[in-house]
DNA sequence: GTGATTCTACGGGTTGGCCAGTAGTTGTCA
DNA sequence: TGACAACTACTGGCCAACCCGTAGAATCAC
């Protein structure tokens, strides 16, 4: 399990394909393309030949032109990112993450009513959590 | 400013020069084969000549060896790579990291109280976080 | 059909990170 | 002084990520 993590370029295409739901290679290099620099439209089709051979997307054909679905879990995916990073870098310790990650920036009252929420809801014991229950067709999902 | 972050193995290093302040390429080295796999002396010399042109670490001469220290603090270095995932990987949205690194693993009460705590204290408006007053010497640090 | 448009397949080039060997240097010690 | 041990400098190899151009296939417009 536990499939290879996307790189950055490829977490930029997944977020599209994640939003939409699915999408054709002109879409996702449109939509690319809104933010920052501008990609060529054979190098977002690499990117998306590439990440399907890592299983992180599939295609299928619409007319003439693919259209792109992501094959794993939102959810997962980042919970997998951050649990790495947090890894790698602080050693597993998310108390000094969070002080780094707070140090940084303006942290809106909002946010932090969002945070103690959060942090009071993971203190209930067990049954947190009321995602990821009714999922779990069969083995598809990395 | 903000200097070329670390990567990932460069990272390693700088933490063992963090913790001991200085230290002789062989000592870094002995120090890095500790924990996992096992690197070469010199893979080890090569990276620190590459973050000494990064400008991460310094050296001078002690005898004939080298004695390695680091040139980036490890609080603004950290802040710097916790900030900058934050933004590539959540777009910036701390809630989501935070959603996603508790859902991870048994986070224990004492790492709950110790976040809690550092909420709360994030939340008295403007005069918190008692550090990066006092320095500032020159522009020397990223 | 035919030309233009739009797509995919394929291949190549570049860069950075990582790893390590070889050669040369420096210091030590008998 | 000569041999040896430990160190540094230099170089190259490998691989993943990234980027894109060209050629050919599919489709559309007329």
């Amino acid at each position: 399990m536990t499939l290879t993590p996307p790189t950055e370029r490829e977490l930029e295409a997944l977020k599209v394909l994640w939003q939409r739901g699915e999408a054709t290679v002109r879409e996702v290099c449109d939509q690319m393309n809104d933010d920052d620099e501008q990609l060529a439209y054979t190098t977002v089709l690499s990117l998306l030949q590439v990440m399907e051979q890592k299983g992180l997307v599939a295609h299928r054909r619409q007319g003439k032109a693919y259209v792109y679905l992501p094959r794993v879990e939102r959810e997962k995916t980042l919970r997998g990112l951050a649990t790495g990073f947090l890894e790698r870098v602080f050693d597993g310790s998310l108390d000094e993450y969070l002080v780094h990650a707070l140090g940084t920036r303006k942290v809106s009252k909002a946010e932090l009513a969002q945070l103690e929420s959060m942090l009071s809801k993971a203190k209930s014991p067990s049954k947190k959590l009321p995602s990821r229950t009714a999922r779990r067709k069969k083995g598809e999902q990395q």
